[in-house]
RNA sequence: GCCGCCGUAGCUCAGGGGUAGAGCACACCCUUGGUAAGGGUGGGGUCGAGUGUUCAAUUCACUCCGGCGGCACCA
């Protein structure tokens, strides 16, 4: 290239900082390839001054730019969106008439809404894909064009694809519409994408179909989606593809099965039974729970079931969720099973006359909930009816709001360390549309929680339009082992029920003043909680946690005795202990807890008996240890202790 | 609630217009074995429910219930 400048080069500056000079109206294309034909050949788009393109764009200014290979992480993204289109693309060759509308990148790929009278069969799923491929291996040209508005809605309509005309026809106007083209399949879109189909390559793969409402309004007719994943490399495919059977490895509802937790069945759908074991880990969670709200001065409560509607007409629930609420009727009254506690707690509040003096009042109740769930929203113990939360309701002034915050975030860290999880993102969630209480309060609301997170020093993130209708909250959502978010603890600022329920305390002052109510949970519901435990453990809970924690096997039926002595020496000790006395080899027995995820083995025969001692073995471990009884007690005693 | 798929033994699944099968689990017998399956025998099913078609339905059709995957919802 010329060193020279003037008014028909542009100077472009690469990421290593070297300018080069080329003639105004090169493609960025070309710029790849004067830097090399290897980069020519792995470029898949460009970053001008930050702004991701297409190759063939045009660069009339001096300006940044770099390259994007596949090597980059917005590759992924272009080619997750790319495979949409090529999915879209192979399913207008297969069925002339089908609609195409929207197919956007997701998390770990993508997805195409398609407009069409019959549903897609598994098989058409595999054809799909198998098109797909056809279309990579013609490596079409992606050719993008501006076209005027009225011109796109014309060609759309004109070839039957309404959804599209509508799409373009709700575009803003300083929109400027770009249609992209592949072999015979046009398509409106942003952009940018790749240079040709054939870069797409071939890490891609077609999971699943579904319906899903047009624009995600349930009022919407349905189309049928099609989800596919796609990544870089073979690789990175084969490793996802490898995390979805360790989700299902996983499972709640399995493993809940699996290791006789609990069940669900037909009569009494989204409601759970806790087995044994499953009631064993509840109890534990529970009481642990009770001591710890105990050490951060919570008093605790129980309220009833159900209530007369009169109640949910004044908080304001009965005329937005009366619809998910279960209700009875007597004598002439309308009854419903109370889908939350707060109404509850602010009755035994309103008993008697509360005093500055009495805040702030942090008032517990592990208080059975119901609420009607959409059928198809119900899954395992991660959607239920019926279901029990940490709940807590704190009575404070404004003032106290911030100290409260505080205190319950530091209270929340710990208890999730406890469980085993480290890792929470923070949300705060302003005020949504449908809302009660005027703007004034939901200022005073919102400001003063802010203020609060502020001083915690917690990172967090905003999450606008998501608080509930009385109030902003936090949201607090955990990762778990394999990469997962689930949201659990919640800290909501209602300055709204205290007013419709008129609770009311004596200020210093003598007069009577509003409370502010703090709506908190920290494990979200009992049920969903030990559910993320089932799936971030994988079944293979701390030894705390554990309903069984230890079993006591036999080698032969000789030392059934001896082994007996061992087991009420762990239960003595507090541990959770069984004893296998049954007629089958060590090897079986081993076998069978070690897949039962128990975890501790403590194998007794004759050697143990005579000298006193027992041989553990501890899960996920191949050696044994042999010990003195008592010592072995004390190891595993301190091995189960509560986290204090 | 909406779209699709599924429903056979406790579990995982095979089968298919002439009233059912495997493995594991379970029970009994033999075996008393030192750290991931010792051997034998046996019991167990209104094939999710209902209606229809048929000489005959677990099998085909329809309706309902439930489960699964999404969508919508989630105080």
């Amino acid at each position: 290239m010329s060193e020279a400048v003037n008014q028909n080069n542009v100077a472009i500056t690469l990421p290593d900082g070297t300018v080069r000079h080329f003639v105004t109206g090169v493609t960025a294309g070309e710029v790849a390839a004067d830097i090399g034909p290897g980069l020519a050949k792995a470029a898949l788009a460009a970053r001008i001054d930050d702004k991701l393109v297409d190759l063939s764009t045009r660069i009339e200014f001096n300006a940044a730019v770099s390259i994007v290979t596949v090597k980059d992480d917005e590759a992924l993204e272009l080619l997750r969106h790319d495979a949409a289109h090529v999915l879209a693309e192979a399913a207008k060759e297969l069925w002339p008439d089908i609609q195409v509308t929207i197919g956007p990148v997701i998390e770990n790929g993508f997805y195409y809404d398609f407009g069409r009278a019959d549903p897609f069969t598994p098989n058409d799923l595999v054809n799909m894909e198998q098109r797909m491929r056809e279309i990579v291996s013609r490596d079409e040209e992606i050719t993008r064009e501006v076209w005027n508005r009225e011109y796109a809605i014309e060609f759309f309509t004109s070839i039957g694809e309404q959804y599209k005309a509508e799409i373009v026809r709700d575009l803003p106007e300083s929109e400027v519409i770009t249609i992209y083209k592949q072999g015979e399949f046009v398509d409106l879109c942003r952009g940018p994408h790749l240079p040709s189909t054939g870069k797409l390559g071939s890490n891609f793969k077609l999971m699943k179909i579904a319906g899903a409402y047009w624009r995600g309004e349930s009022r919407n007719e349905m189309l049928q989606r099609v989800y596919g994943t796609a990544w870089a490399t073979e690789k990175e495919l084969k490793q996802y593809l490898h995390r979805l059977d360790e989700a299902e490895r996983r499972d709640h509802r399995r493993l809940g099965r699996e290791m006789d937790l609990f069940h669900i069945q037909e009569e009494a759908t989204g409601s759970v039974f806790w087995h044994v074991k499953g009631w064993t880990l509840y109890r534990v969670i529970e009481s642990y729970m009770r001591r710890r709200l105990e050490g951060a001065s919570y008093v605790e409560v129980r309220t009833p079931q159900l209530f007369d509607r009169v109640l949910w007409e004044k908080s304001g629930h009965w005329e937005k969720f009366c619809e998910h609420m279960f209700t009875s009727e007597s004598e002439e009254r309308v009854l419903a099973l109370k889908p939350m506690n707060c109404p509850g707690h602010v009755q035994i509040f309103r008993q008697g006359l509360k005093s500055y003096r009495d805040l702030p009042l942090r008032m517990a109740e592990f208080g059975c909930c119901h609420r009607n769930e959409p059928s198809g929203a119900l899954h395992g113990l991660m959607r239920v009816r019926a279901f029990v939360q940490d709940d807590a309701h704190i009575f404070c002034t404004e003032d106290q709001v911030n100290q409260e915050t505080a205190e319950f975030c530091e209270l929340l860290m710990s208890i999730y360390r406890d469980f085993g999880f480290t890792d929470v993102i923070v949300k705060f969630c302003d005020r949504p549309e449908m809302r009660a209480g005027d703007d004034v309060v939901w200022d005073r609301a919102e400001r003063s929680l802010k203020d609060a997170l502020d001083q915690t020093g917690l990172d967090y993130v905003a999450n606008p339009g998501e608080g509930a209708f009385y109030g902003p909250k936090l949201d607090f959502v955990l990762r778990d082992a394999i990469g997962r978010d689930w949201q659990c603890g919640t800290w909501q600022v209602d300055f709204v029920l205290p007013e419709r329920l008129d609770a009311s305390y004596v200020g210093a002052d003598g007069v009577k003043r509003r409370p502010v109510m703090l709506h908190r949970a920290i494990l979200g519901s009992f049920e969903r909680f030990i559910g993320i435990l089932i799936e971030h453990y994988a079944g293979r809970f701390p030894v705390w946690l554990a309903p069984i924690q230890a079993v006591v096997a036999t080698i032969t039926n000789e030392s059934d005795s001896y082994a007996l002595r061992v087991n009420e020496a762990l239960q003595e000790a507090g541990l959770r202990s069984e004893i296998d006395l049954r007629n089958e080899t060590i090897n079986y027995k081993v076998r069978e807890h070690t897949y039962a995820k128990i975890p501790m083995i403590l194998v007794v025969g004759a050697r143990e008996a005579e000298q006193g001692t027992v041989s553990l073995r501890w899960l996920g471990g191949k050696k044994q240890e042999v010990l003195a009884l008592d010592q072995a007690v004390a190891n595993l005693s301190d091995a189960a202790a509560v986290p204090a």
